[in-house]
DNA sequence: AAAGTTAATTATGAATTCATAATTCAGTCA
DNA sequence: TGACTGAATTATGAATTCATAATTAACTTT
């Protein structure tokens, strides 16, 4: 990432803030399910000071929510929150697919499509796994390549919050079909070092893939545990 | 701003996290300075716990830099880091001015007027105080005409980090000419509803900014305390 | 007198303690 | 039997305490 973390070994609330972020991300606590403090003492085997100012760091990046003297629960993604973070990740990856079409060298490029060729190889394979994946891949070899911390800080803590969804599961073949041909368009003009071009596709990319996850909720609504 | 924070009153360290904020963005806390805990305890009446959850979200939020051990630091604003930040602002600018193009109705658009003429005013006085005021107003009123709360949210942590800088203070002759005209342009963009024309202008105008910036820190270099 | 070394002080990170708010559960009464 | 009241339990927010790292001050040695 960046050279402020080079040395220094993480401090104990910054190493929980991982470890907890990671726990809402892989979906272990899932969406409204509140956040069991005292159990996560016990499994990191730490006190709750420590874990506590992690819990008001997470908060403070939306991925969870303190109730005053009710605890801390993981956020329940509505609709209309999806509805609003993606136009500002579309945003985002716009100027990124600017920036990194500028600044990629040859073999930056060479190895995107790379992980493309990765990422059409598990779509002939229809493995959505991998897919999954390699498709991430390139997204965030785009992000880096654009070489601003700062746009990458705010993407993550973004790209955070929709993934979690994961309906990258219940993805529909349609829109499967659409994607890959999005891609295939996005590797043309990182090859033809057309930034503007590049950045409008992952704009409209990244708003397309919104209808998509609101097909998806539409489709299979209501599948996740509450309380 | 939204509807979840409608009864209930804010915790402490939420409330430090303001105060502390505050004292960081009005430059009471000088960039490179030490964060003094124990002072900031004594002045607020509470406790070292609070203070610190606070600290570490103002961490979080790149505002402050924890040292293992050695307590925290206002952090320093670099060149590189402005350079960085200013086109991820002006992407957020620029999808806010679109949004907030669909969204204004008529009285929307005549608020927004109404603030540009009071910038006007200050201009024509060649009052940078009111100017500067104003101009931050209408670009608020932008922002939250676009009814999104996470852009809202992300464009106001990367504002903090640059209107601290408070290089308005040391703007140019030639370049408030130069943004007058922009705002001019926006205004009238807005009243035709011109959605992507003014979501572009507010792009180019914050990247104009940022060579205002440099210009600025060029020129009156290295008058920060230090320590 | 200057540089280096060690002791004292202070500040910091983390654990623990404490007071209080929220929840659970038993008991009561309709 | 079911709803309500109130005590017991638990969880939470915040203060305090404790161990250790960092800084400062004093002292030694050349």
């Amino acid at each position: 990432m960046s050279l402020t973390e080079s040395i220094k070994r993480q401090s104990l609330h910054e190493e929980l803030v991982e470890r907890v972020r990671n726990l809402v991300v892989d979906n272990t606590l899932k969406p409204g399910e509140k956040v069991p403090e005292k159990d996560l003492c016990e499994a990191f085997g730490v006190s709750r000071t420590p874990l506590r100012e992690a819990l008001k760091v997470l908060a403070s990046e939306g991925l969870i929510v303190l109730q005053a003297n009710r605890g801390a629960r993981v956020t329940r993604v509505t609709r209309e929150e999806l509805d609003k973070t993606f136009p500002v990740i579309a945003a985002l990856e716009q100027l990124a697919g600017e920036l990194a079409c500028q600044r990629l060298d040859d073999a930056g490029i060479e190895r995107i499509e790379a992980e493309h060729a990765a990422m059409m190889k598990a779509f002939h394979a229809g493995d959505r796994q991998s897919y999954f994946l390699a498709n991430q891949n390139i997204h965030n070899a785009l992000i880096e390549a654009a070489d601003n911390d700062i746009l990458e800080m705010h993407h993550r803590m973004l790209a955070v919050r929709v993934r979690r969804a994961r309906f990258m599961a219940n993805l529909s073949d349609a829109r499967w079909v659409q994607a890959i041909e999005e891609h295939e368009q996005m590797i043309a003009r990182l090859r033809d070092r057309d930034a503007v071009g590049l950045g409008q596709l992952m704009k409209t990319h990244m708003l397309n893939k919104r209808q998509a996850h609101f097909a998806a909720l539409d489709a299979g609504a209501g599948n996740e545990t509450d309380n």
